[in-house]
RNA sequence: GGCCCUAUCGUCUAACGGUUAGGACGGAGCCUUCUCAAGGCUUAAAUCAGAGUUCGAUUCUCUGUAGGGUCACCA
């Protein structure tokens, strides 16, 4: 008797990660496995990690390459140093193959060949057509009449064993306890488990776990919903991965309190299996999002300046080695105004490229019509103009004075009319940070010059 | 279509058979420095339908309806 399976009966909870390579990570798949993930962690269990690569035509290495590095970036890594590959495991199923043939239970059938890649010969199981229920740690109990399954196909040949074969073999080999899956699954339970009985395998505990939808309510699936499908997509738009793990979570599943926000800490203390919903939930990307920001903001600054500097060194902007990046106090500014404006650290590179900070490098170029907020008179604009830079020679390098000054000032000649030809100047933009805040990271010598030649323009 | 599963705001969800049906995201409005964000406050928004059980049903039962899943020599 093998070693796991002298665990399993000891009780020892044994998960398993089985994906199939045929395809980049799934969003829904990491979901399936965060809960497999919990529930084996909170019971101090094994989680074993299996690629089911039978289908030799659609498996691919890189495949296996995504999902083995999405979930370490993810943190929930299996135990891989028991990864087991359901391609290497032929002479395994043959025996049993061969076994199931000798007792009767399954037998060679010989197939009409109507259509191309048939086979002539396939090996089916005896159906026993009995009802089997279940136990569903999520639903309860779910009978089926396995009648309507016929005689199944368990293998194509001995060396060529098909996906429900396999997989309850190798859960009973690898003595798995628990079977935590997409409740697409239920349908394949009963088949699955008259096979287990077939070979005397012990029946695991099931928990089927609802499907995560699309927007449009149905299954998430790359041919109709993109890109937004995989693990990696996430990964690369910047998003924090506990902030994933969070979210992931939360759809099919909550603690009964208010509380919105958990470490992987805290899920393990108060996640339970049984809790999760029954239906299947709205993979909902804008509470993603703002859970992301919330991630985000709560960083250590440390970090929050290396992510912030790996989105500017990747960036295809014309000034990032210029010399104020090199300029600390300019880059925390600058930090901090980005900061408000994002939910996923890709926007900074998004932002970055669209040229929408171009303004702090290098003078922009200005719209006199866009100085005038609202038509006002140009003779109106450039006294006002005239003032501010009056109150900054005053002043020269005492911020807080000059923002004061300039904003009593707002305050007396109208907010907007002061306001937005100072922050239009300053910018060259309809939309931007505050003037102040533009004052403080530009510097009041170049503000000053900046204004200077818009008076300058406008005469 | 057969079989299986499910049903509370748009979305994620809370509510020992007794609540003004609660929270979060998103929306709307207002405030906060003109714009864009961020933030604050306020607000709209739901028990699929019909029977039954019960003093009382979002909650239990049945029926219907709707949605989803699955029906491979894919996994």
């Amino acid at each position: 008797m093998s070693e796991n399976k002298k665990k399993a009966n000891n009780k020892k909870v044994v998960v398993r990660f089985p994906p199939s390579p045929t395809g980049p990570f799934h969003i829904g798949n990491a979901r399936t496995f965060l809960f497999n993930y919990l529930f084996a962690k909170q019971n101090n269990g094994q989680i074993v990690f299996r690629l089911e690569d039978t289908d030799k035509e659609r498996s691919r290495e890189e495949y296996a390459k995504d999902i083995a590095g999405g979930l370490k970036w993810l943190g929930i890594e299996p135990d891989f140093s028991t990864t087991v590959k359901q391609s290497e495991r032929t002479e395994i199923y043959k025996k049993y193959l061969e076994k199931l043939i000798n007792e009767g239970k399954a037998y060679l059938s010989k197939e009409e060949t109507t259509e191309e890649g048939r086979r002539a010969e396939v090996i089916r199981f005896k159906n026993p057509n009995k009802k089997i229920t279940f136990n569903d740690l999520i639903r309860d109990d779910i009978e089926f009449d396995t009648t309507e399954l016929k005689d199944f196909v368990i293998a194509k040949s001995l060396e060529e064993p098909i996906y429900h074969l396999a997989v309850v073999i190798d859960d009973y080999e690898m003595g798995v306890t628990h079977v935590i899956r997409g409740d697409d699954g239920i349908s394949n339970t009963p088949r699955q488990i008259l096979i287990q009985e077939a070979i005397g395998a012990p029946r695991p505990i099931y928990a089927h776990v609802p499907l995560m939808l699309a927007p449009d309510g149905t299954k998430l699936s790359k041919r109709k919903h993109g890109e937004q499908v995989s693990v990696s997509f996430y990964r690369n738009a910047g998003y924090i991965p506990e902030a994933m793990i969070n979210f992931l979570a939360m759809v099919g599943w909550n603690p009964g309190t208010d509380q919105e926000i958990f470490s992987m800490e805290e899920l393990l203390k108060i996640f339970d299996i049984k809790k999760v919903q029954k239906k299947g939930g709205v993979f909902n990307i804008e509470k993603l999002d703002w859970l992301n920001r919330e991630y985000i903001l709560n960083l250590p600054d440390e970090e929050k300046v290396s992510n912030f500097l790996r989105q500017l060194t990747d960036s295809k902007t014309k000034w990032k080695d210029s010399e104020k990046t090199k300029d600390k106090i300019f880059m925390e500014k600058l930090l901090k105004i980005i900061l408000d404006r994002i939910h996923k650290w890709g926007e900074v590179k998004e932002m970055l490229e669209a040229g929408e900070y171009d303004y702090l490098f290098e003078r922009p170029i200005l719209d006199n019509d866009k100085i005038l907020w609202k038509k006002e008179s140009k003779e109106k604009v450039i006294s006002i103009m005239k003032k501010i830079l009056s109150i900054m020679k005053k002043e020269e390098n005492n911020y807080n004075e000059i923002k004061k000054n300039i904003w009593n000032l707002a305050e007396k000649e109208g907010k907007g009319d002061v306001l937005w030809p100072l922050r239009y100047t300053l910018s060259g933009r309809e939309k931007s940070p505050d003037p102040f805040t533009l004052i403080d990271i530009l510097g009041v010598k170049e503000s000053k010059e900046r204004i200077e030649k818009a008076v300058e323009a406008l005469k």
